[in-house]
DNA sequence: CGAAAACTTATAACGCGTTCTAATTGGTCA
DNA sequence: TGACCAATTAGAACGCGTTATAAGTTTTCG
């Protein structure tokens, strides 16, 4: 209905324009605000009156505020450009450069990120819940897909798995992790690890002979990781946040 | 610091007797509060007036609506006790017999659980969140851990993973799935063999070439029962719920 | 230009989870 | 029995997400 062509930002009128400006202006007040307070104060009058709006216009563009905090998220995930652009030695190690790159978004900036997935998390509305938009999410998971059709091409996985379900099925353990790490109960510095861990299980169990050698590598190095971590440092839940 | 002993109703005094009749008094309330209208009408004030207690009392009792809910949850699932009396062909079929078990919980009654995770999910406390009591998370790992370690020790897993972690993996996949289901993204039908293939793909990648074949099985059925499902329906996310 | 359409605005309202106050009930114990 | 004390109670209040209404304001278009 709207955005008629990709550079539309000159030709679109005043009224457009103004929208869309009101619209970005909303977004950066929510980033803003969990930037500096994290989740507290993050309320929809607080983000009106700080995007000098009024507390009816991000009802008006976005219709809620679990909207308005998903623009925030898709706002600052430029993700799928840098897929591309990964190289490895094989399609498995791909794979987790690519699981490295996405959760680097999230361990580089926990304050941040943290509270926004709390954000997200809040189910309370019926239908608009979700973790990402369903292109966004539908744009991700053939991204992930093809990753792991070029491992099976290698000949690194069966050719009887579904890529389609072992995609699924890695995706189940990312969003747990992130679940997890969202209420507390996972260290920030434990996320990428657990992730890269469950991976490697997944993945080793649906590998050929060939492609089990390298994954065997991959859970041996993570889980000296944890275990070195959780050994050394033991930490209570309280501090973890 | 309560509780105890096993027989405790008897010898308590009357003060704390009543204080326990009117926390099971809230509790059933909101059991049946969500049984009858799903989580629209669970609120504080309509369990208050249906347990006929003022509204400031559960909060006296447990603290937050989260607290309340949690107690329905941990209520309901009379789960550990049957866990040990699981029998199966290998140690790798009682695992799989403990996840249908335990799933079987919420597919049974999705109407009952689905509004109960929902629930649970609500993050806004800081710090009293959680899927579980402490006490249950623990015993409820310690559980699955015997079970893995059964396994390990009939020769199926391999001896140089970790269980704790390997448990820690599975966990992450039941609760990602269980996030899903809860979000409404995963239909009630696919619940179980999705976390079933997940455990599949996990295990088969610590297992040894003993425990591989019958893995391999499982991950042929639950592929199959899931491919068979979403080519024959394909049902769009509204129905769902 | 001037009218109509589109959108924002201010403001009130609703039910929610949660906290607080003051008053009252009722078990406990000397 | 009578005094103490712990807990519940009614009720108001706070900020929240969300919705509705009525009154501006500004672009668009004949």
């Amino acid at each position: 209905m709207d955005q008629t062509s990709v550079d539309a930002s000159d030709e679109l009128g005043k009224r457009e324009q103004a929208k869309l400006e009101r619209r970005s202006r909303i977004v950066r007040a929510a980033r803003d605000l969990i930037r500096e307070t994290g989740d507290t104060d993050l309320s929809m009058r607080m983000i009106a009156k700080r995007a000098d709006v009024s507390l009816a216009t991000p009802y008006n563009l976005f219709g809620s505020k679990h909207a308005v905090v998903l623009a925030v998220f898709e706002d600052e995930r430029d993700f799928a450009e840098r897929f591309g652009r990964l190289k490895a030695a094989n399609a498995i190690e791909r794979i987790f450069a690519a699981h490295a790159l996405a959760t680097r978004y999230f361990t580089d900036d926990p304050d941040f990120y943290r509270p926004l997935w709390k954000a997200l998390l809040d189910a309370k509305g019926g239908d608009s819940t979700g973790l990402a938009t369903p292109e966004r999410l539908e744009r991700n998971r053939a991204a992930w897909r093809a990753l792991l059709e070029a491992a099976q091409a290698e000949g690194l996985l069966e050719q009887s798995v579904s890529m389609e379900l072992l995609e699924r099925a890695l995706s189940l353990t990312a969003n747990g992790a992130l679940l997890s790490w969202a209420m507390g109960t996972l260290a920030t510095e434990d996320l990428s690890p657990t992730i890269a861990l469950g991976y490697a299980f997944a993945l080793r169990g649906a590998s050929t002979a060939s492609g089990a050698a390298v994954l065997k590598a991959k859970i041996t190095d993570c889980q000296s990781l944890l275990g070195d971590r959780s050994r050394a440092a033991r930490r209570p839940l309280k501090e973890v946040g």
